[in-house]
RNA sequence: GGGCCUAUAGCUCAGCCUGGUUAGAGCGCUUCCCUGAUAAGGAAGAGGUCGAUGGUUCAAGUCCAUCUAGGCCCA
């Protein structure tokens, strides 16, 4: 038998709490895994958080898709290995440590001492990982976190060396130039996270200078014509090589005064305003490109150089059109430069000033040479305009000096050189949704650039290159090469800053002594080297790596597009020629309610433990899978998660809370599948295979939403169809309802377990797992028999309930309560006619009159027919002859139509060539008179409002077993308690209701006696006080 | 500036791929009904120029183009 079961649950949280504390004592998630070792794989990878912080709400989204998909895989016959992963290193955490030490900046770290600084970001880590696996654990998201790997374990540092030793050999890691913002001041290089808290309003010069072409047929045609150019930063014409141009738009070629400029035509109007200026002729920007002009400054030699280049990047809405071009200063001029071979020209030094040998503005603050640069250009005739330009610059936040955007010495993998590569393994990889692939990260992959590797600071893997004072590299793969190298055993040594910094290795080349770079690598690397890092492959961990790789899903937010799905994607290709995974999904941001994004500093962050502890961790996890697309941003709020208690797992609970009390007072126990002919007990199987079916389908196209609404709707079916419609035969304990009802829950529950695994262990402990499986997460994704399908019943009970519902709208439309028998309703509907009696008699008996008879049986001239085309039909066949098709049939006499569409031709020719057959038409009858009708979509309702005297009294003991069992709920009394009964009652009509039918109304309220006259106390009345009732146990 | 996503009821979202003539659900509001499980359920009402404009089509919320606004990512 069930054990007994509360009617509700009132405090998830607290029974969420209790099923974790079964699970990890009896260890199932383990052995969920273990009793598919031998199972085929279904791989999955945990992208690893960074533990810089605790975790938000954004976190519980991901990973409660990381763990449905799993629970369904495992359910369904798979073997999903789950293997938790921390990302430990960056500069978020080297960020989160500063703060917390006070530092302002990296001669703090350095003068604190590096080691003792990496210490603090390894026990930062950990502090924030425990708060994280508290996280796990709580929301029920199955991964192992006991084998967790960390990207700063010696064991994963040395598969990342590896890999790095792959790349290294292919030669596609190598140093070259990077130009990012650097804080000459403090002698760093700014991450972009950084550079975003420093922008500062301040006036710059802007300044329009004549660049005077130098030759070509344009300078033949135009004498003296000049290039036009705008930049806010003078001081970087020095470094002048190029200038770029549009190749989309159109210039002209201006006279205004006495010269001859060029410039973009859209830009001409706002440059020269005023002035009279006359257009010569039009350029495609296209044929600009090698355009010679001559350097605005001569102050730096630079070879081959100074002609126009294309540049997409180049727009119109500000300046010239034309821009200069500095390669040293900035990231789109390196870029384009390197398109056509030119040199980076940099006279600024890493503090900030100009060489001591530049003329004019040698040993000046880079901004400081603004003022005599411009004062040369105008004696020099090159200057064209001079105004002050008030812009957001950037500016380092520590110290407020403004930023230099500088190319610095960086190493770079050459991922441009595997572009093709990565682009077909992007084809050959399923995302979801399916636009990202060739959208934002498609577009992404085809602008690639090199992926700059190194960064210039302290907490992350060492670049594992070793140079000698000749520039011989040695790249080491593993701490036993380095061991071999150095000549001595380090096979214990931290692979981490400064300690391999001090490890010193003879150069293969020349002998000489090489030591390490003093770069360490980008932390995304790290996380795209975890499906082999994680098992410290090759050096271990090989049998591991092969059966796992490449993952079969992954899922993330979409901001790891340029993330984690690149990084994954790349190192695989780099190293293994082939991406790391299959498919992947990308998730939605989530927002606030406001639509907001959630951030600390707006503070509108819900905090996932707070969240999960006021409405149950399930609730929180249908809301994130089943509420709005997973691929779209939503919002989250508390009264859309506690919706989904009370809409969907209440309900569901109470349903369950239902079948264990009367399978409990009927003593009834769970065996086979009691076979059963009852039309509700054939109709719910079979909506329970269909939802099972469907459920399962969609979970494998990742479409939680579609899942979370067959869930959802099958949960409503069964509570307020199927329940509602079955009571008396649960009440008599009939054997077919409560075992069909026990085969729908566990049908339910086992599709619902992915997605609520809390709610649906406990009911799976309350009513299933005596028969089976320990826990509900041990048993398998049960078989849909089509034996139970029976899709033409579903649709018949869809059109009894839609019936059901037109005669309530009739009642209410008619005032006259559902309780109040009638003596006939008449019903005309497609599919009517195919209807057995059972279902009939569920017509009837739901809007209660005592026949349900077809319209169209009733007699000619009751009933009034009317026509409406079916455009669906009619336009499929007529094309755009259907407006008039329609006219025709509207013209039609509507009952010699139908007559003619239900004889047995089932045809009718209309004027016109028009042929019509029962589908082209929606046929709507309606009685004449005397009824109380509804109709919709060819469906009516009509009920016959003639009430006799004997219905009346029939709707007078309604009535009264109606208050009865209210009053028997307000006393208190037990569902099955007997009970003595006492009316008494004014009116002799209502008398006369009691005493005719006072046998029924013993009957429902399990009356052993009943009697006229007064009780004890007040008792009960009805609305209208026309009796008054009293109960008493018996 | 570029790319992508989004825009449907007061709010949260379906519907759009595959076009069909009173556009759906839930929450909230009003009225009524039903209730031996239910924090439920049902009916009706109020509440929609389906972001705007143009196009394709016999027919557009749905397809196409442009625009506007918001979001995300990148400059």
């Amino acid at each position: 038998m069930y054990r007994e079961v509360p009617p509700r649950i009132d405090d998830a949280a607290a029974m969420e709490e209790q099923i974790i504390a079964w699970w990890r004592d009896r260890d199932v998630f383990r052995r969920s895994l273990a009793q598919r070792a031998d199972a085929p794989r279904w791989v999955f990878y945990e992208g690893p958080p960074t533990a810089n912080g605790s975790p938000g709400t954004h976190h519980i989204e991901a990973r409660v898709f990381k763990d449905v998909f799993p629970r369904h895989r495992t359910m369904k016959g798979h073997l999903v290995p789950r293997q938790a992963g921390w990302d430990c290193h960056g500069l978020p955490v080297e960020l989160a440590v500063e703060k917390e030490l006070g530092f302002t900046g990296k001669q703090d770290i350095e003068a604190f001492g590096v080691a003792e600084f990496n210490e603090k970001c390894r026990e930062s880590v950990l502090r924030h990982v425990d708060q994280f696996a508290a996280l796990t654990e709580r929301m029920g998201y199955w991964v192992d976190m006991d084998s967790a790997y960390w990207t700063m374990d010696p064991r994963y540092v040395e598969s990342v060396w590896w890999s790095l030793k792959q790349i290294f050999d292919k030669g596609l890691l190598a140093q070259d130039h990077r130009v990012s913002p650097y804080c000459p001041r403090c002698g760093t290089g700014l991450s972009d996270h950084e550079i975003a808290q420093g922008y500062e309003d301040v006036v710059d010069p802007s300044v329009y200078v004549r660049f005077p072409v130098a030759g070509g047929d344009l300078a033949d045609r135009f004498p003296g014509l000049a290039l036009l150019v705008w930049t806010t930063t003078p001081w970087t014409l020095v470094s002048n090589v190029a200038v770029a141009a549009q190749p989309a738009a159109t210039y002209q070629v201006v006279r205004t005064g006495d010269e001859t400029l060029l410039l973009a035509a859209e830009r001409v109007a706002d440059v020269l305003g005023d002035a009279d200026w006359e257009v010569l002729a039009e350029v495609p920007g296209a044929e600009l490109e090698y355009l010679p002009y001559q350097a605005p400054f001569d102050l730096v030699s630079v070879a081959d150089a100074h002609f126009v280049i294309d540049g997409d990047y180049v727009t119109t809405d500000d300046g010239t059109g034309l821009v200069h071009i500095a390669p040293a200063f900035g990231a789109d001029d390196l870029a384009a430069a390197r398109g056509y071979g030119l040199p980076m020209v940099n006279p600024v030094g890493a503090d900030g000033t100009f060489a001591a040998d530049v003329p004019l503005v040698g040993g000046l603050f880079f901004k400081k040479a603004d003022e005599p640069l411009i004062a040369d250009l105008d004696l020099r005739g090159l200057l064209f305009r001079h105004e002050p330009y008030e812009h957001a610059y950037p500016h380092c936040w520590r110290c407020h000096t403004p930023l230099i955007y500088y190319a610095q010495p960086s190493w770079f993998i050459r991922t441009t050189a595997r572009k093709d590569d990565l682009l077909a393994q992007n084809e050959d990889t399923h995302w979801f949704p399916p636009t990202t692939q060739w959208g934002r990260y498609g577009d992404w992959l085809r602008n690639n650039i090199d992926w700059a590797l190194s960064r210039d600071r302290f907490w992350g893997t060492p670049l594992p290159i070793w140079r000698c004072p000749a520039d011989h590299l040695t790249a080491v793969g593993s701490l036993a090469e380095l061991s071999r190298a150095a000549g001595r055993d380090l096979s214990g040594l931290d692979p981490h800053r400064p300690f391999v910094d001090d490890v010193t290795i003879p150069c293969p080349d020349c002998g000489d002594t090489a030591t390490r770079v003093p770069e360490v690598i980008d932390c995304w690397y790290d996380s795209g080297a975890m499906p082999f890092a994680q098992y410290g492959y090759p050096h271990t961990g090989e049998a591991e790596f092969t059966e796992n790789y490449p993952a079969d899903f992954i899922c993330e937010a979409i901001d790891q597009t340029r993330g984690w799905f690149y990084t994954l994607m790349a190192v695989g290709t780099l190293v293994f020629d082939r991406s790391s995974y299959r498919n992947v999904l990308c998730l939605g941001h989530i927002l606030d309610e406001e639509g907001r994004k959630m951030s600390k500093h707006l503070g509108n962050v819900l905090d996932p433990m707070q969240l999960m502890a006021e409405h149950g961790a399930d609730s929180v996890r249908w809301f994130m899978l089943a509420s709005g697309s997973p691929w779209q941003a939503r919002r989250v709020g508390h009264q859309a998660i506690a919706e989904v208690w009370r809409k969907v797992l209440a309900t569901y609970w109470s349903t369950v809370a239902f079948q264990v009390l009367y399978a409990r007072a009927a003593q009834w126990e769970a065996g086979e599948l009691t076979a059963s002919d009852h039309v509700m007990d054939r109709w719910a199987l079979s909506r329970a295979h269909h939802t099972v079916a469907a459920v399962d389908d969609l979970l494998e196209r990742f479409d939680s939403q579609g899942a979370g609404r067959e869930l959802a709707s099958f949960i409503d079916d069964l509570s307020n169809w199927y329940v509602r419609r079955s009571r008396r035969r649960f009440w008599d304990g009939d054997p077919a309802a409560l075992s069909t009802l026990h085969e729908c829950l566990r049908l339910l529950t086992l599709a619902m377990a992915p997605v609520t695994p809390f709610i649906t262990e406990r009911v799976w402990q309350d009513l299933f797992a005596a028969d089976g499986p320990e826990s509900v997460h041990l048993a398998d994704w049960p078989t849909v028999a089509d034996s139970a399908r029976d899709p033409g019943l579903e649709e018949q009970m869809a059109l009894v309930r839609r019936l059901v519902d037109l005669g309530r709208t009739a009642r209410g439309e008619a005032a006259i309560g559902t309780r109040q028998p009638l003596a006939e309703a008449l019903v005309a509907a497609p599919g009517w006619s195919d209807l057995g009696p059972d279902l009939r008699a569920l017509v009837a008996e739901e809007l209660n009159c005592h026949r349900v008879e077809s319209l169209a049986g009733s007699g000619d001239g009751l009933v009034e027919v009317s026509v409406k085309p079916n455009f669906r039909s009619l336009g499929r066949r007529y094309g755009n002859r259907t407006p008039e098709v329609a006219r025709i049939i509207a013209e039609t006499d509507p009952e010699d139509l139908v007559a003619r569409l239900r004889s047995a031709a089932a045809e009718a020719e209309l004027p016109g060539d028009v042929r019509i057959g029962p589908d082209d038409v929606i046929v709507t009858e309606t009685p004449r008179e005397g009824w109380a009708v509804a109709s919709q979509d060819g469906a009516t309702v009509a009920l016959d409002l003639h009430l006799t005297p004997e219905l009346l009294r029939l709707g007078t003991a309604r009535q009264a077993i109606r208050v009865v069992q209210d009053a028997r709920k307000s006393s208190g009394f037990d569902v099955s308690d007997r009970i003595t009964l006492r009316w008494d009652a004014a009116d002799p009509e209502v008398a006369r209701a009691w005493e005719e039918h006072g046998g029924l109304i013993a009957a429902e309220v399990l009356a052993t006696a009943v009697a006229r006259g007064p009780g004890a106390g007040p008792g009960f009345t009805d609305k209208d006080d026309t009796f008054r009732v009293w109960v008493a146990r018996a």
